[in-house]
This record gives C-alpha cells, structure tokens and sequence, in this order.
RNA sequence: GCCCGGAUGGUGGAAUUGGUAGACACGUCAGACUUAAAAUCUGAUGACCACACGGUCGUGCGGGUUCAAGUCCCGCUCCGGGUACCA
C-alpha cells in the first residue's frame, strides 16, 4: 500500500465532521480539561508555518486527554478588530469586516486543513456584535463598580453611594488616585474650601445634586474618564503609540508631534496590583513570565514625605529610602508636576519654559533613553521638615510624571543619578554614611551606618527605615506608603475599526447605556474628522443604531477589551441572556493549559487576569485566575536559501568555489531549494533577470547554495506556509515534524531538509500494518509497544513533544528489526499512541487492525510493567569513573553478588593489574563503578 | 545596567532523580537492488592516535565537590529574549 495520504486525511475529515467527533458538551459525572491556544489576530498574510507550532502541541494534549477519559474543550476562534483591516480600509475604502472575514475564512481554512479537533461550532469573534455585546456589558459593570481596599475586592457603585448617604466619605476605602480631589472641577463644588482634602459628610453628599454626585463617583469607578497624557499628531489627526514617535515627529510622514492631555477612559487596574502579585504563587507559569509581570506590577515600599514650599504649599514626595532624609540637598520635579509654575522665579522662567518646552515634544521612550543627566534649577525652594534648612527646587526629565507624586528628594550620597546631578549643578553633598567620603563616591551599601542623621544615627538601613517612618508619621510630615509602576490603563483609542463603548453624554455627564446593542455606525470614511474627532464623530445622529443623550461617545475599545475574557464566551458562545452562564463557567473552570507565544506577558496575560478578577469579585464566575499550566512556544525562524552572482554578469556560482570569484549574495526562494541543491530551471523561470542565467556547479555537477537562520519574512524569500508542506507530505507529517524539531517552548529554525525522515516514518508504520497478521502478539512485540507506551505517556504529561516522535520511530524500528509480520493486536495500541500526533493515519490503520469505532475515541493504553522486566542487565563496569568493559548479570542478582562477580571478572584483574580494588560501587540495575 | 533563558557532533536535538554523553532524525560516505535514476534496504559516521586489539581527548571557558558531573557549587565568556533615568 502506497502511504495515500490525501486521500486518507480527506477522508477521515469529512468522516470526522459528519460524526460531529469534537462537539463538546457538558457531562456532569466527566472530568473536564480545557486546552486553548492564545487568540489568533488573522492578518492578510495566513499563516505561515510558525504558527501553528502551539496550536499543534495543544492539539495533541486535547486528543490525548480525549484518549484518557476527560471530556475536553478545545476551541478556537479570531480576535477580530485591529489596526490591519482598519488601516486597509482606509486605503480602499472597503469596510473592515469584509477584510476580515476573507481573512478569518483563510485562516479557518488552513486549520482545517491541518486537522485540527476543534469544536467550530464554538467559534467567536471580537468583531461579532453578539459577542462584542458582551465586552460593552463587562465594560458597564466596570463602570458600575468601584473597588473597596478594606476587602480588597471590587464591589457594585450602589454600595458605594450607600456609603456616601450614611456617613459620607468617613467610612469607606475605595481605590482611587493619590490626591483625587485635585483632578474635580472646583467650579462644580463652589463651597468645597481651597484646601479640600477628600473629605466630605453625609450631608453633603445628600446636598449633592446629580452632576456633583457623578463628578465625585466618576473618581471611584472602576473605568472612569480622567484627562491623561497622550502623543498628539494634530496634523493625522490621530494619538500614536510611543513607538510610532521619532524625534518628535510621527515615523509615518514626518510630522509633529506633541503630548496633550486628553479626556479618555480608563481601566483602574491598579486596584488590583497586589492581587495581581500574589495570585502568581499559584500559576504554573514559568518564572520568567511571573518575573515579567511582577516588574511590571512593580510594588515598591517607603514612605510619601511632605516638604513645605516657600510659596505656601507642599510638595509631596515617594522615596524607597525615608531614612536618608537628612541626605537631601535638593529636589526634582517632573517638568509636567503641578507646582512648576509656582516654584518658579522671574529670573528662570525663560530658560524653565525651554526646558519644558523642549521636553514636551519628546515622547516618553525618548526622554527615558536620554543617558545624560539634564534640569533646571527653579529658583523656588523647599523647606527640610527636620533640618529646617532650604532646599532648592529643580526640574529634569530623569523624574516621570507618572510614576509617584512625580518629585524626588534628591540624597546625593546615596543615589548614582541624584549624586551625578549634584556634581553637574555643584550642590552640595552631604555626608550621611559613616565613614563614606560621599564627595568623591556615592555609597549604595546597604550595611553602612547614617552620621548626621539626627535620631537615626547609629542604623543600617534595615532598621533606620521604620524608624524613620515613625518619625514621619508622629511630626505629620509622611507616612509610609506602597507605591506600584503600573498605572491605570487607558481604554479609549480613536479608531474606527473596535468596540463602540455603551455610552453617550448628556452635557458633559456620561451616561451607560444599558440593555441595548451599540454596533458600529457606517461613516464615510475610516479617517478622523478635519477637527481630530474620532472616526465614529463622522457618524451622524441617524447613522446610529441606537443614539441617546446629546452626543455619543466616539472612542472605542482597544484590541485587549475583547481578547481579555474571551476564554469565557467558548463555554458558553451562543447565550443571548449571559456573558457566560455560571453553571457552564463552574463545570469548565479555568483555562487548564494555555499555549501560545511569550510576546503577550505584560499586555493581554495582565489585563485578562484583572477583568476575571473582577467578574470573579462580581460573583459572575467562581475563579479568580484564568489561566492556570501556561506554555510559551519559541519562536520559528526561516532558513533563507543564497545563491552568489558572479559581479556584474549573469553567472552564479556554487557555494564550495564562491571565493574564487568576486560575488553578490542573493535571497533565492526556498521553494527552489531542496536540500540546499537548486532547481536550476525553476530559477531561471523565477524572474525574468534570470531567464538567461549562468551557472559555475560544485565538483558534484549540482548547484549548492548557501543558508542563514533569520526572521521569516517575505523580503527574505523564506516564508513556508503549512499549506504547501501538507500539499506535499500530508497533514500527519506537518504535525509530527513541527513537534520532531525540537523542545515546544525553544526557539529554533525552520528547516524542511529533516522532513522525509518523519514522513518516512509515517510510511513505516503504514507498512508494518499492512503486513501484520492476526495472531496472539509476541512478548518481543509487547515489550517493545509497552515501552513505548510508557515512553509517550510520560512525556506527553511533561509536555515534552519531541522525544515522544522519537520514541514512536524507536518502537516502530524495533518492530521491523523482529522481521516477522506483527499481531494487530499488539499495533492496536501503538495505534492509539500515534492518534494524537497524526490522527488521519491512526483512523486508517485503525481500521485496517479493526478496531471498533473512531481510533480518536479509543482508550489510552496501560502499560503492563510486567511487559517491561527484562531478564538480564548489561552493566557498564567502570574504573575511577571511565568504562572499559561491559558485564551481563542478571536482573535480580543482589547487589553484592554483582560485586563478587565483578571483582572476579578477568577483565578486572586485567584492568586493576596487580592494583589492589579499594571499593566497588554498585547502582543496582545502572552501573559498577570500581575504584583502585 | 538589571532580570530571565541558553551554549552538547557537519545539522535539529536526546540524556526526566549526579550513574554507559551523542538516543531519534537529517546530512555525508560505502554497499545491495537497478540499464540508469528515484524509491527502498544494509552498514559506517564526535575528534585524534592505531593495521588491529585498544587508547587519549571530548557537552562555551577556568576552578571545585564526588567513587562518578552535560547535570551540583564558585568565577568568567559569548548568544538570545524582556526591561529600564522607577525615586
């Protein structure tokens, strides 16, 4: 039998499909697994052979715990909006969702072709309005929701104004920003004093009419509005993304671009940074991923310390070192802090307004990469709460805005930049550490004892920390504080082509519009209005299907909205009244193994852990973590294929006699390329350059060419798409080879040339069951398939992918090294075994032995260890740790029986020669070890 | 700079708890079959010395622990990824 693979993986599909084999549905009394791949984006390319590399391996997991009794979900879907279809929109005109769909379709279609199980009638898309309902309705209850700090979870908005009735803001603890009340609009609270705190009574929140009221709760809700600094191109028309700006001026075209401040809604995931920390103990993700996020998170413990300004008013700072406040010789401001202005004296308001000026039209990524230290000096000054001396105020593009209060106390003697700073500006440094001439050096030594320090000297930082927060803390000038590096997400983006948020304006007031459907109004053009309103400004009153208010809103939904709870929608996906049930989230639970690329840790991986904590808070499901086994597959990288051109001619050379000439190095498509040898002809008919090309070949009369591992890209001519490989070797092949290439989470490169070996495989086992017999199997038979059933189990509950092929290929060698034709009943479980990792092929030979049914429904093997005992042991007999010889014991002989016999072998004597044995070593089973 | 990975034949990789380094596959070479090629099958294939028996070296580098180290410890080098004036 010729090994038909298009036929057989044709056939098996359409029975398969016919079967409805991988419709899933709840079984009370099955246990469940829920394998899923990370939501795919489908771009105009299709896919190319790196990617399904982890769709693969989530594959076989599904299909293996299938085999093992659970009742599996596997499903898949598209994350559907994004910057692609909206930016090809624009060129074309032609809406979005067309793009898309074309896009998904070719996407679902190479799946298909690969034989993926996955359940489709389960499929989901973020671009569907009956799913992006539901990403507005998590969007509401966001809005509707504040978070309480005292019972660390989030809480519904009623609760909250409950509160406010009974004892106004005396009671409660809700997240919020540092010094909120600074952002209201005082205009609105006439009698709210100037030095208004947050505080406010009962009755003055019952005295509250509704725009004070929504003003106040718009500080505590969950997604807020709030004025946020973004890079603004006025000339697009649009915000770009940091990586967008060069230079102050947008990468695409060239044109300025300054930071602006911008009413946007935002996402407080803030509240949630210690349950973000503390919920990774329990992942089973790997360290450098759980390392990731808790950078990110960044929690950093100190104190904020208040200085009095010589206008009047107080600079808050952050510090991690409270207890070298009697180091501060001076203070930095972001050139954005709030008190600038103030601070400022007449005689440096010019060159502080340069400043200022020039650091504005930096983005962020610019002025961090800046390694030169640079300010400007104020002329305003601070007072020192326990010297009393003044301290002058500076500004630098070293101290963020947004992380702390946005101001540093500079200790000269104790920080790297903050001593640099003081030597450039000639501020004094004063000496703080015992025995530090913190004039020439700064001293960052965590042991070292404080002079000068008031009641601190004498203390190593360990204890000079809470001692110092004491102090604060009883004088009122600080207490201690936890502060995080991740701030609040913006959730606005000024794109067409994302989810409409459920809410319209009435005045200035925001308003949810609940219960109803938003879809997308049609407009125009993809493109933002001539005053840089938001493409959906271009909507008007009547292109909205649903309009309320004076205005609606005209932001949408950034890409993470609908990707961060879509792993809920698959158990649930055609529900018209739910997000998801929550009998069908309780049966399904969490995510049980995770798979897709490492490039998702600190966006989609952080933001989809925030929104189930919160649905979780809300008691809409019943876990607070999504995704509990995560894999990160590694990257797949090209091999480009070179051919060299002899200069200035049409003639090429082989790789071996390249140096003999002067030569150019050129990218050839690897589909020309087999094995490194050219298809001489096929090149020539490549490009039309080439129809009349030339060529010097290698000693073997063939044309090599050179190769380099690289990026896949088409610029490179190295991109392999799975289509044509399941074209020319079969669906079963692609599979095993991507899994044969290496351990899943490496990165390593694409290389077709060790293709056959697996698809020779593939024809050997095809072949050992067309000859095989039914007979009683032979105990060489099932030792040889009962180690492979251990072998590929073990591994396969390691997910370890690769060694599980070779342990296949080994089974099947030793198989054909019996030279006798095999029991069926003995391949019927090495049937079982290859199911997973080539499902089309399992299901024919599945017959062909005759098993009943689907082989994919088939049981898992045990094995049968009394298969496996073998009588004899080979021991290496090693001296001083090197193998001379090799000895055939019996398994069960004693250990010091092996010893004797050891010590007694010829082969010893002869070794040792005359030396005397001073100790033997016996590993039962594994080695001897004989030392003299 | 900091954090996290990694380095094993000509190539991809294996060695799961310290116990025969190089499984499996590719490639290469030789042979069988064939008019020939492809396909298939058989054998060899870490380096070095040796006709051979056999021996020496060998898992990025330098030390160490151990009867025994790719694996554990200390100190480096190089490569990949993430992240960064984070107070």
């Amino acid at each position: 039998m010729e090994y038909d693979f298009r036929r057989i993986e044709k056939d098996w599909q359409e029975a398969w499909e016919k079967g409805l084999k991988y419709k899933v549905d709840e079984i009370e009394d099955k246990p469940k697994f829920y394998v899923l791949d990370m939501f795919p984006y489908p771009s105009g390319a299709g896919l190319h052979v790196g990617h399904p590399l982890g769709y693969i391996a989530s594959d076989i997991v599904a299909r293996y715990k299938r085999h093992k009794g659970y009742n599996v979900l596997h499903p898949m879907g598209f994350d559907s909006f994004g910057l692609p279809a909206e930016q090809y929109a624009i060129q074309t005109g032609q809406h979005p969702a067309v793009t898309t769909e074309a896009n998904t379709d070719r996407y679902r279609d190479q799946m298909q072709k690969i034989g993926f199980s996955f359940d489709w009638n389960r499929e989901v898309m973020t671009s569907d309005p009956s799913y992006y309902k539901w990403t507005q309705w998590i969007f509401g209850r966001l809005f509707e929701s504040w978070f309480d700090l005292d019972q660390n979870k989030a809480r519904p908005i009623n609760e909250l104004i409950n509160a406010f009735e009974q004892n106004g803001y005396f009671s409660v603890n809700p997240s919020c920003d540092d010094n909120w009340w600074e952002d209201l609009d005082m205009d609105l609270f006439p009698h709210f004093e100037e030095h208004f705190s947050g505080s406010f009574t009962a009755t003055d929140w019952n005295s509250f009419n509704e725009e004070q009221k929504n003003a106040l709760l718009m500080q505590f809700r969950l997604t807020y509005l709030a004025d946020s600094e973004v890079n603004w191109c006025p000339e697009l028309g649009t915000v770009l993304a940091n990586d967008e700006v060069k230079d102050g001026l947008s990468e695409r075209g060239g044109h300025p671009v300054e930071r602006k401040k911008m009413r946007q809604w935002m996402m407080r995931i803030t509240a949630y940074a210690e349950r973000l920390l503390s919920g990774l103990d329990d992942l089973n993700w790997t360290d450098s991923i759980k390392e990731a996020q808790r950078n990110w998170v960044g929690r950093s413990e100190g104190a904020v310390i208040r200085f009095k300004t010589n206008r009047g008013g107080n600079i808050e700072v952050f510090t991690t070192r409270p207890d070298t406040i009697y180091g501060v010789s001076f203070m930095v401001l972001a050139p954005e802090h709030d008190l600038v202005g103030d601070l400022t004296s007449e005689e440096n308001r010019e060159e502080v307004e340069a400043y200022i000026e020039a650091a504005k039209k930096k983005s962020e990524r610019e002025r961090q990469g800046e390694k030169e230290v640079t300010g400007v000096a104020l002329g305003g000054s601070v007072v020192h709460p326990f010297t009393g001396e003044e301290v002058p105020v500076y500004i630098a593009e070293y101290v963020l805005a947004g992380y702390g209060t946005g101001a540093i106390m500079a200790v000269p003697a104790g920080d790297e930049r903050d001593w640099k700073f003081a030597k450039k500006f000639g501020i004094e440094v004063p000496a703080i550490f015992k025995g530090v001439d913190t004039d020439e050096e700064v001293c960052t030594d965590e042991k070292a004892k404080l002079v000068g320090s008031g009641e601190l000297n004498g203390l190593k930082k360990k204890e000079a920390i809470p001692a110092a927060i004491e102090i604060l803390e009883k004088s009122g000038h600080g207490e201690k504080r936890i502060n995080y590096r991740l701030r609040n997400a913006v959730f606005s983006r000024q794109r067409y082509w994302g989810e409409p948020f459920p809410i319209c304006y009435e005045g200035d007031i925001p308003q949810l519009i609940e219960d109803e459907l938003i879809t997308l109004p049609s407009v125009d053009a993809y493109l933002p209005t001539k005053d840089g309103e938001p493409p959906l400004a271009r909507a008007a009153k009547e292109d909205w299907p649903v309009f309320k208010g004076d205005r609606m809103e005209t932001n949408t939904m950034p890409g993470w909205a609908g990707s961060s709870w879509y792993f809920l929608r698959y158990m649930d996906p055609h529900n018209e009244s739910a997000f998801c049930d929550r009998s069908k989230s309780d049966y399904w639970g969490q995510v049980d193994l995770y798979v897709g690329g490492a490039e998702h840790t600190t966006g989609h991986l952080l933001y989809s852990r925030f929104w189930t904590k919160f649905l979780c808070d809300l008691g809409f499901i019943g876990f607070d973590e999504p995704f509990k086994t995560m894999i990160n597959q590694g990257m797949i990288l090209g091999r480009s294929s070179f051919v060299y051109r002899v200069q200035g001619t049409s003639k090429f050379v082989s790789y071996e006699k390249r140096k003999e000439y002067s030569t150019q190095r050129l990218h050839v498509d690897i589909n020309l390329v087999e094995n490194d040898k050219l298809d001489l002809d096929g090149f020539k008919a490549s490009r039309e350059e080439y129809s009349n090309a030339e060529f010097i070949l290698g000693d073997d009369g063939t044309y090599t060419c050179g190769h380099e591992v690289e990026k896949m890209s088409k610029s490179k001519y190295n991109v392999q798409t799975p289509d044509e490989l399941v074209e020319k070797y079969g669906a079963d092949t692609l599979r095993c080879y991507e899994m044969f290439l290496g351990p899943l989470t490496q990165s390593k490169p694409w290389d077709t040339q060790g293709i056959n070996g697996v698809h020779n495989f593939l024809r050997k086992i095809a072949r050992l069951v067309e000859g095989s017999e039914t007979k009683v199997a032979s105990s060489d038979e099932l030792r040889i398939v009962h180690k492979a059933i251990e072998k590929v189990s073990s591994d396969l509950e390691r997910y370890a992918f690769n060694t599980v092929v070779s342990a296949m290929m080994i089974a099947v060698n030793d198989l054909i090294g019996l030279k006798k034709s095999c029991s069926k009943e003995a391949l019927k479980d090495l049937i079982v075994l290859l199911s997973p990792y080539a499902p089309h092929l399992a299901e024919e030979l599945w017959k062909e032995v005759g098993g009943k049914g689907f082989v994919i429904e088939a049981v898992w093997p045990d094995v049968n260890s009394q298969y496996l005992v073998a009588e004899d042991v080979t021991y290496p007999v090693s001296f001083n740790g090197k193998v001379r010889f090799k000895l055939t014991l019996p398994a069960d002989m004693p250990a010091d029986e092996v010893e004797k016999v050891a010590r007694e072998n010829e082969n010893t004597l002869k070794q040792m020669d005359g030396r005397e044995i001073r100790k033997v070593i016996v590993v039962p089973g594994r080695i001897i070890n004989i030392v003299g």
